[in-house]
DNA sequence: GCCCATTGTGAATCGTGGTTCAGTTGTTGT
DNA sequence: ACAACAACTGAACCACGATTCACAATGGGC
């Protein structure tokens, strides 16, 4: 029994899986999907392009350890930002508002996880992730209309409206790039989400004003 | 002088040029962005693939070509469906709800068009188009806001939101696919989209109702 | 130190799809 | 019919980037 994965093996091979996923996602942060490319991420990671085929089938499973990675982190800072809110209306504003500052703290990662222009073969891991963010938007809306402070109306359909609201007006190609001003935006859009969800324009500036601290 | 171009040969060119244009737009309606390529779309336009280098320096041209078509016919229809809308609100409604049922009676050519991922250097070329179609909603948005109907707000940045949240909720891949149940979708997107720019629940749902003919 | 399984290497391979170009075909004017 | 030129052809070329693989290096047990 001439070879055994000793602890310290065991640490140094999770150590470059990480590293490789690290490498990845900065590739990402920086120059968008494009430029995850096998040999840059090697290289940013200090190994050869070969190995990172010891860690990962293909490209498309290093992006999706990317992206399983964002989505965990992503979606627990939502529930966390819901937490602390004292009802379901307050809660919902708390997820619409840490979305979209989290989003402007990372634009282009932000865009590269959830809008950018991908293989084909990634589409269903990027749809996981997409679907999470919606079902947690559409759980916070059901609540709301459940309790009575939204007018009845389909959740489903009605977060993934807010989603594409609040992603084209983050992330967009149009979205307004001011430096500075993104508290001012991110206050614009809940706004116009709170509005779009059916929650009277003077009740939903009060839950923004209201909500701006805790979102972030 | 030996040769000169005949307006025989003159029209035979143009047809091509437009042969080349249409198999490309039907190829991005079968297959979307990524089924546009050159040997392909040749063949489908009855030509070489060298030929179509004859008419167009490059595939960004063609493509160029493509969404120019595309956002003049739909730019236009726009307008039209607005013209003939009693006043400013009216205007709104209609351009909201004839922009969504139009994109879902196309969905996979809309969404190669505004949304599929595409090479680098498209980018400028498709911002175009969704300019085009911002400053549109804006305009309309704008209009509303000046008459008094909908409450002071940024309209450039609503008009952002309004267009991702009816992209989304009608070619996003979370969009619900209900084969025959397009009208309620639209009236479902528009009711939102009007919500969000700060009209009231109640005179939302009648200005959709009241509008739904008229945008069909 | 020595053997062996595992891990790392990086140049070569491969697939894909846009682009080129030498040769062929078609059209015009005399 | 023929010269002169434009347009068409499609196989060959090329760039790009993922993937492979024969070999080297390393770590573990004895």
């Amino acid at each position: 029994m001439p070879y055994r994965r000793t602890e310290n093996v065991e640490r140094r091979l999770a150590a470059r899986h990480a590293a490789i996923v690290a490498a990845a996602r900065e590739a990402a942060s920086e120059g968008g999907m494009a430029a995850v490319q096998i040999a840059p991420v090697a290289q940013r990671a200090g190994i050869a392009a070969g190995t990172v085929y010891r860690y990962f089938p293909g490209k498309t499973d290093l992006i999706a350890a990317v992206l399983a990675e964002i989505s965990e982190r992503e979606i627990g800072a939502l529930r966390r930002a819901a937490a602390n809110a004292p009802g379901p209306l307050s809660a919902l504003a708390c997820v619409i508002m840490s979305f979209a500052a989290r989003v402007l703290r990372h634009r282009r990662l932000a865009f590269a996880a959830i809008a950018e222009p991908v293989d084909a073969a990634l589409d269903p891991i990027r749809l996981k992730f997409r679907k999470l963010l919606a079902d947690e938007f559409a759980m916070r809306i059901g609540a709301a209309i459940a309790s009575g402070h939204l007018p009845r109306q389909d959740a489903a359909l009605a977060a993934v409206g807010v989603l594409g609201l609040l992603v084209e007006g983050t992330i967009g190609p149009l979205a307004p790039q001011s430096p500075g001003r993104e508290r001012e935006l991110v206050q614009s859009l809940a706004l116009t989400a709170l509005r779009a969800l059916g929650l009277p324009d003077p009740r939903a500036r009060g839950l923004v004003v209201q909500t701006t601290v805790t979102a972030e």
